[in-house]
DNA sequence: GAGGTGACGTCGT
DNA sequence: GACGACGCCACCT
């Protein structure tokens, strides 16, 4: 069952609300994973098999939409996060700090 | 069964 | 402050 631990990752990014954003170390934080490489990997398996994912809402320690890349359109990522109000320059989150959401309050409700 | 890969993060120089 | 190297561990070939 922990093999597909990835599927936790899952569950997690799937509770990110509209309007905020998170990255790999605090879910990898919140998942007790260890690694936020595990993450990275994760979303790039998850992508796969489930599209609807909001990856987009998962970024690098600095902000950066790292992950840009491996969307269809690389630069949908920062379109959909435009979409739910998040300033995007330069493929990075403009006060990311403000726009945090830490997955420890989904685990919470959870 | 062993080696390589990877959407990152932290420490050292 | 910027750049480089290491660690981290599940999954794939």
């Amino acid at each position: 069952m922990k093999k597909e631990y990835f599927l936790r990752v899952y569950e997690l990014v799937e509770q990110i609300p509209e309007g905020r954003v998170t990255n790999y170390g605090a879910i990898a934080d919140a998942l007790a994973l260890g690694s936020a490489r595990m993450v990275g990997w994760a979303l790039s398996q998850s992508h796969q098999i489930e599209p609807l994912l909001p990856a987009h809402r998962v970024v690098n320690r600095k902000g950066e939409l790292s992950g840009r890349h491996h969307f269809d359109p690389p630069e949908s990522m920062a379109e959909q996060l435009r979409a739910e109000g998040i300033p995007i320059e330069d493929n990075a989150v403009l006060n990311f700090a403000s726009y945090f959401w830490s997955p420890l309050e989904a685990i919470a409700q959870d």
